[in-house]
DNA sequence: CACCGATCTAATCACTGTCAAGATGAACTT
DNA sequence: AAGTTCATCTTGACAGTGATTAGATCGGTG
């Protein structure tokens, strides 16, 4: 009797699903031990399994980084998706977006420096991922376009205050991730104030201000 | 007779200066195979001393990670003051900064990882990186002050527009070293192009772009 | 000269990624 | 229904890592 998932398809074995398992055993780790402590044996004993057990779902430890990665990009873009609001005006789209991903970095150190230093080590980012990305990327485009900040028929412009906006919210989530300007916080009483008058200050959001 | 070394103090010894010998064999190792391979007992290899001679000088991996990554914030700073005339138009002097900096990470792409995967796990960047990093900052900071862009007596948005700047060179430093903007980067004619019209979108310099 | 203490080595431990060989058991064949 | 097959999982092993301990070495001080 096959006792196909309907989630993850008709693989069910010895353990069941053991690379979903996997999966959900390295999250937990991740959120428990931190990023440093992610070692595909740690995830194999969390899991319950020998420490060999990983190698028949993944080729390497980068490639479990790599699917906890794709993971990753979904939810940020699903995130995304569920923060900017399509109705709203295109100047709060963008910066619900941008707020959007910084929290997703914040309330996902772990899984987010995953996302990241697994593309560092592949030099591009796993197909997944990209689609996920692609997506987020294109709901950004969509945002600027009504902003009107870039004519969409400049396309190389379009794409480059795209770009400008994405290492933005990058390099803040990163720098809000390990420096702590909580001094200025207080001084602007509370984190959101903070993140809100900084991401004011960045490309797209300063040069909307510009115009009204 | 005592070689009293005037940059690190009275401690010549058995080796002659061990500290000094093996933040240079890491940065070989680095230079050579990347930061994934730099391990103690690889810079020890380099040197040519035991796995735990390095022991002596530093109390853990992460302390001589932090020593590189002080000497990286240093490098940095020099370059970026190096790379903008302080008599040139604030506007050039800005932009000059930002290239710089991205330059910088660009060219050391290991030293820069270790730079900041340090200050990752130690949740703020070590005193002697915080003050070169200081240097860089208020370097920055006088140039926008000059650029006019926030007045110079509201401390709160100068800063904020600052740690923009800086979010956003690091952000756009990352994203360039992992990702590849080649198609983009054809269709504008060379990669100093793409770096001047990411940058031209970014924080301050979309701001003075509309002020003239 | 004898001693001290900083420096380095040797030996060891726990842990990691990875692999090869064998055991297990669900599903397919007959 | 029995036997075969093959993906799945375990066992056991290897090299490499960070880290600690005890002991060897050697410059400088008394």
């Amino acid at each position: 009797m096959k006792l196909t998932c309907p989630i993850t398809g008709p693989k069910p074995y010895h353990h069941g699903d053991l690379r979903r398992a996997l999966l959900e055993a390295a999250s937990r780790v991740l959120e428990r031990e931190g990023p440093n402590a992610l070692s595909l044996r740690a995830v194999a004993r969390e899991a319950g399994v020998s420490p060999a057990a990983p190698y028949h779902h993944f080729k390497d430890k980068s490639e479990l980084m790599l699917a906890i990665s794709e993971e990753g990009f979904d939810q940020l873009y699903d995130f995304m998706r569920q923060s900017s609001d399509p109705d709203a005006p295109p100047m709060e789209r963008v910066a619900a977006i941008g707020v959007a991903y910084v929290e997703f970095a914040k309330a996902h150190p772990s899984i987010y420096r995953v996302m990241y230093d697994c593309s560092r080590d592949l030099e591009s980012l796993p197909d997944k991922a990209h689609k996920a990305e692609d997506g987020a990327f294109s709901l950004l485009k969509k945002a600027m376009i009504d902003l009107g900040v870039v004519s969409s028929d400049q396309e190389v412009d379009l794409e480059l205050a795209c770009i400008a906006a994405w290492c933005a919210a990058h390099g803040l989530a990163e720098m809000v991730g390990f420096r702590q300007f909580d001094s200025l916080k207080a001084k602007m009483g509370g984190e959101k104030a903070f993140l809100a008058g900084v991401l004011s200050h960045l490309g797209m959001l300063g040069q909307a201000r510009n115009r009204g």
